[in-house]
DNA sequence: CTAGGTTTGCGAAACGTTTCGCGCGAAACG
DNA sequence: CGTTTCGCGCGAAACGTTTCGCAAACCTAG
């Protein structure tokens, strides 16, 4: 490995001339710099960034601090990683993939004691989450993806659910619908406090109240079965439904094989949507269906850059909300005709 | 920051002794080590990492080269990622995340020059892929997730194609399949030197073989439209084929919109099976398809944990394969009754 | 021609470790 | 009892940078 000195030495300068020159820290004069330059390009020079960061406190590093997979990591996830990595690698920086275990807090402590990083991403951020607490309180520079409860002070990235909403309810009105449903996620331990989970669900009901659409929200399903079950219920109760928006893949397949059993089709006599699934995921089913697909690497752009914002220098906390795109596919539908009981009541708007 | 000063000072000893004693490099008398330890611990001191890899030369970090998205990116190579950091967390290593640009032998350059990693650990590897040789010449460790055409010298954590064949061929003839086919990836330009689209070819066709199967290969499908398509033609000339093995999810979209348009049903008329691809994936199909899961987190924790051993100072390239695991959906089932034309010929065996 | 300022390069210190030779006192040995 | 051996701890050097005070050289103006 080529070090400072071998260039200094071949470009008959000082270290410290080299490292002003490469640097631009201060000036150094046009001839002399040139001559530094091609001594440093044909050693194949590369500061050695160990060094540079015991002195400077900069590490260039980030570290991207994901949790254990709760219920199995997905597209979405990954997305913010490699999203993430991109945004860092443009900016001269290195993003360390970084697994806590059940402790995050504690293992958090240990892993910023070894001053091997500038600044931390968090993912997966729940609404009481305790690590911005921990990392506040700690000095070190974090952005997160998601948001808690109160995130005002911190720099985040995050879905638009209000606007994403919104358009989802634009489309289901746009085509006709009077009254739909939504889907959330089953209420497992962790989605109780999983910020998507409950801003979705939030901002569905409000978005339809606005619109003057009929909503219910009774439902939860995460699995095929309790999609199954729930999309049964939904009919037995709610006949007037005509669209449904579902949270989980999962609980949509249930849902598709629910419609089949009862000598339904898809657009026809429903109008199915995802939320905050991938098109790749939502392509595989048949009909391919009509999805809200997260931002998950725009976000882990966002984050990083952030992050990096804030370490050079920028304080003030940046909040960015990024809707979903509403992607098309072969599951959205005028409502079917409804069956005698209300065809008469509103006609008009 | 807490420095091994500050623990010395508290201890009463010097400094080179309270390094001495906190790794074990050589004896410190009880009593000492005793008082140093409690120091450290009441300081919470963490090494600097930095500084240590400064002078040992060894960072306790590992870069996960991972390749541009090409076809996007999916759950597997997630897994790899997840699977590589855990098992580094586990052995005190960091995993670096990445990403190469459109040279990947020139960003491999640049980047090992910082000397910030010990090694790296590469996936998406191909048959002729040029990373290696490049590593190779650099003298910097390394190992695989995937293998080139002649990997011996290296090590690689893989597929057992083979297995995974064999498995997936005795769950056909075991059901009563005496003719099956199998559609690969499309030949796009990258699978062409993508070595599980090659090695999975091959030994289908030899498993096919050895069980003395009908096999038919002839046809590839990367898409749902494709899928459709080849299906078609597939059974328009080889219409003895009761059972398929797809290895694009996209392309068993297809096959399914095809089989369900001529009236089928799976499994009744077709056992349909995916490979390579994830039971989370499998799920999502309607119905739950039949699948060879990849074990691609276990790829991960492999490959990570051959770099470390080889850091450690094992210089003998470890070589591991590993089969897919054949997770039964509700798509497999006895072949379909054939229509009139060949029943005669074979009975018995 | 000199005083003051500006430009430019130099050398040394510091960052927090590991490593290694050295010396001191005590135990072991003849 | 003198000498060797050993255990134990110490101090200094080194890793490759950045940073900063200084001094030499050069320029400009009076």
């Amino acid at each position: 490995m080529t070090s400072l000195r071998d260039v200094a030495e071949r470009a008959q300068v000082a270290i410290s001339t080299v490292s002003a020159a490469l640097n631009g820290t201060r000036p150094v004069a046009a001839e002399t710099r040139r001559r530094i330059e091609r001594a440093a390009a044909e050693l194949g020079y590369r500061p050695n960034l160990l060094a540079r960061g015991l002195v400077s406190k900069r590490t260039q590093i980030l570290a991207l601090l994901f949790p254990a997979p709760h219920s199995g990591f997905g597209l979405t996830e990954m997305q913010f990683a490699t999203g993430a990595a991109e945004a860092a690698a443009e900016q001269g920086y290195h993003l360390l993939l970084s697994p806590e275990n059940s402790d995050p807090v504690q293992e958090l402590r240990h892993f910023t004691g070894l001053g091997l990083i500038d600044g931390a991403l968090l993912m997966e951020v729940r609404l009481d989450d305790e690590r911005p607490d921990f990392l506040v309180e700690a000095g070190i520079p974090f952005s997160m993806i998601g948001r808690t409860r109160d995130p005002e002070a911190i720099s985040y990235a995050d879905i638009d659910f209000a606007r994403t909403a919104e358009e989802a309810v634009a489309h289901l009105a746009e085509l006709g619908h009077r009254s739909f449903a939504f889907f959330n996620h089953s209420p497992g331990a962790y989605s109780t406090q999983y910020g998507p989970t409950i801003r979705t669900g939030e901002e569905f009901a409000a978005a339809a109240g606005r619109a003057g659409l009929g909503y219910v929200d009774a439902f939860r399903a995460g699995t095929a079965d309790e999609g199954r079950e729930a999309f049964e219920r939904l009919l037995d109760r709610h006949p007037e439904v005509t669209a449904l928006a579902v949270m989980s893949d999962h609980a949509a397949v249930g849902v598709i094989a629910a419609v089949a059993a009862r000598g339904w089709t898809i657009p026809r006599d429903l109008t199915l949507m995802l939320v905050l699934s991938s098109a790749r995921v939502a392509e595989m089913y048949h009909p391919r269906l009509t999805t809200l697909e997260p931002p998950s690497s725009e976000l882990g752009r966002l984050g990083a850059r952030m992050l990096i914002d804030r370490l050079r220098g920028d304080d003030t906390p940046q909040h960015h909300l990024v809707p979903c795109r509403l992607v098309p596919g072969d599951s959205s539908g005028p409502p079917r005709p409804l069956s005698a009981s209300r065809t008469t009541s509103e006609k008009g708007a």
